[in-house]
DNA sequence: GTCTATACACCGATAGAC
DNA sequence: GTCTATCGGTGTATAGAC
């Protein structure tokens, strides 16, 4: 098992518990290793790891969706994928969103860092889409936030309804409606 | 204090930090009294307390959203009421939303039972008032939902990006949008 | 109805052998 | 690099005096 896989692991976990109801037992549970090997790999404990798993989710970010914002094909299409590949991260509505999950109770200051830094370039994502599109600087940074509230908040509803329905229905919605020009 | 204000209490520290991270020494500490004190009140310990602090915001919905639906006023009035009363109730988008950091992890059946509880009421708010406005019972399902939606991710992003005007913006645009007819 | 004192499990974290 | 064993601290919960 290579560090990267075992970081995806610690994702899975932090996403269904959040930081302070994940225990070490839980993630050697899952790991298969005992908490001594887990500080070899992360010698700062839990909030290490926490860590490790927030820049994951950003190098995501960066690879899947920012990388892709560049392909030389019509912005629709862009979108349509990027649309997808936020559907495959969050399993179609049952994964819990990191940010959600991760930023409540009083995490440390590294922690609620990182958690910004997600959110950030998420956010940047939405915006320069809406901006190729043809919105202006203003209207982009408007639509992006209100297309992430859609996101997150269709996941809270999704797992207290257990209806990951929920969560595609708004994908949908963003999609037929986020680049369209009144 | 009485009880109903020991669980107002007890609302503001679950909802800051959900249920597993709060703890009994904290609730000790606001309250003012002691573990064995907690106890005599709420003899099943701190599920006892998440389970009265839900019934509590269900019980406010009722008291302050519902019978607010039958005033004998016109729809839109009544909507602007409702969202400045949530508004309220979110402090301007300081506090975070009971549904969602009480949502996640493995939380008791009973917890998850009152958690849809509170959010199948505060649906119900969101469509009778579409449907009063002419909306279809579907339509009103879709676009409930919808707002809901907004209302909570407005909430992760204000308290991720520690600017409450993201929530303020998002209750604007429902009360603009939401009731309009295409 | 509130307190002090305490029970016992589990937490995150470490020591040290292999 | 993984393990067993263990540390001090804190978690929830309880006993029993006042």
């Amino acid at each position: 098992m290579t560090k990267q896989e075992i970081i995806q692991v610690l994702m899975k976990e932090f996403r269904h518990f959040g930081y302070n109801a994940l225990t070490l037992s839980q993630i050697s549970k899952v790991t298969g290793l005992g908490k001594a090997s887990l500080y070899h790999h992360f010698p700062n404990g839990k909030e290490e790891m926490a860590i490790e798993v927030l820049r994951m989710a950003n190098e995501w970010i960066k690879n899947e969706l920012i990388l892709n914002l560049q392909n030389e094909i019509n912005v629709d299409l862009k979108f349509k994928i990027i649309l997808e590949k936020l559907n495959i991260f969050y399993y179609g509505g049952e994964n819990y969103c990191l940010l959600d999950v991760m930023s409540t109770g009083n995490n440390s200051r590294e922690i609620n860092k990182e958690i910004e830094l997600v959110l950030a370039r998420l956010l940047s994502v939405f915006e320069k889409t809406a901006i190729e599109a043809g919105y202006t600087q203003k209207q982009s940074e408007t639509k992006a936030k209100e297309a992430l509230c859609l996101i997150q908040g269709s996941l809270i509803l999704a797992r207290v309804l257990k209806d990951k329905n929920v969560f595609k229905q708004q994908l949908k919605f963003i999609q037929t409606n986020y680049l369209k020009k009144n």
